[in-house]
DNA sequence: TATTATCTCATTGTCTGACAATGTCAAACA
DNA sequence: TGTTTGACATTGTCAGACAATGAGATAATA
């Protein structure tokens, strides 16, 4: 539909179309985005970290003059996009980093059995990427994290402990020696999703506990940065992976 | 500070952990959730389609048996997902898919030039893989869609109009017939997002141009099902984007 | 008749004030 | 010292009012 519109569009009045293009949409302001811009404004000016308070609702409303009912309005708002959460007799505190410009990217996946291979196989190209360019970007800081976190996790998982935290902040540790912070972010939403996704029907469970052992020399090729090997071990943790989860969705 | 919780955790009291792991989050229920789940019942029952109207505020008000503005504040959250659109004196339209099972994954960026190339890279890196799922995956009537797709796309980029809302659709079929409608959305997204913060400082251009001319040996790659050269050619394309910002971004 | 200006009305946006529900923190207590 | 209790602060919900705006109907005009 887009396109037939563009298309007949140009093709009548090309001339006409450049001045079109020349404009720019008008944003659209109402009370409660002033709200939010004040908003960040201040978590800036006051250096708000994550899991800071904000002030009450009352403090907003009558600091900015504004009713309470439009405040909150504007922090509901924030709340759907998970930049703060609230509780109800506790106060609001500050659940993601703001800043004047940032953008917000919402995502909206389907709570299925499907949806467990789709975000496992996105997640695995992000994941694959990620240790490529740590296995060849890593400071020698990073590389000292990423051991020091590998026996940590190492250490739980001989134990027989719940190793998952570990689990997480080792990878965390290599996505962000990909010197791209996006990828660590997507990633973990990701790795969030799934994890709804999987629990919901069927409880918590280590999954890829069998990938474990590999994690060792995964740390090894990244640290003396060989990109192949370390993708090529990634590769096999993730597929170990989804087996597992192939396999418990053909079991139901 | 998390991993040091569970191990010390876990290391003293390994039986009590079991228990631990066995409970489940408890979801908190407030009421504005609520009227989620129930406008969520009445979109699926009613069928609502993107762009199609939702009942008044003071309807559902009075239907739910709850305030106006529990209500309005329900929908905030909505709108802070970008799952609806809202204007004063016109009503409320519904902006995207809603179904019972889906998850809303927010994702922040930051405004700024290192954010072009991050963006990009991450998109690359989907995009890539998009391209190579589709070679193999694509069905009968998405290779035809991607043929006349591109079509459109060359036809307007040979009268000098304006390509980008071909350029998208005909990369989007190829993100569609990979089978995988994640990445799709993401790389959707990321677009955007990536339009956002090229438009803010610059105004609108045309990111890419020089690549156009390749887009008719990757739709004939894609469709004779040979993914390692569509990769190939993906790679080109994306590269060519990459140091046009690299010299965009240098002349500042 | 066709087009433009105006008006009315429905709908969302904002404000005020009130009470309910609940987490926090300090004081009282064992 | 550790536990219980209760006051208080804070968010959640409600009701009612008016403002601002967009859309569609109606009237005026060429």
């Amino acid at each position: 539909m887009n396109a037939k519109d563009k298309n007949s569009q140009s093709t009548k009045k090309s001339a006409n179309n450049n001045l079109i293009r020349a404009l720019r949409p008008i944003k659209k302001r109402t009370r409660d985005m002033e709200v939010i811009d004040a908003l960040i404004e201040m978590i800036e000016a006051a250096g708000l970290q994550i899991g800071d308070r904000l002030p009450t609702e009352n403090e907003l409303a009558k600091k900015l003059n504004v009713g309470r009912s439009t405040i909150r309005e504007a922090l509901k708002s924030w709340q759907g996009m998970g930049i703060i959460t609230r509780n109800k007799g506790a106060g609001t505190i500050l659940a993601a980093e703001v800043s004047s410009n940032s953008v917000y990217v919402p995502i909206t996946l389907k709570l299925e059995a499907e949806s467990l291979l789709r975000t496992h196989g996105v997640r695995s190209v992000l994941e694959i990427e990620a240790t490529r360019l740590a296995a060849i970007h890593a400071s020698e800081k990073q590389r000292r994290l990423i051991s020091a976190r590998l026996e940590i996790l190492m250490y739980d998982y001989e134990l027989g402990d719940d190793w998952r935290a570990a689990d997480a902040l080792f990878h965390g540790a290599i996505n962000q020696a990909s010197g791209n912070p996006l990828f660590g972010q997507m990633i973990k939403q990701l790795h969030d999703v799934f994890n709804d996704i999987y629990v919901e029907p069927l409880g918590e469970a280590r999954l890829g506990e069998a990938s474990i052992p590999l994690h060792r020399e995964l740390a090894k090729y990244v640290v003396e940065g060989n990109p192949n090997e370390a993708v090529r071990v990634m590769k096999e943790i993730l597929e170990i992976v989804q087996i597992e989860v192939k396999a418990i969705l053909n079991e139901r």
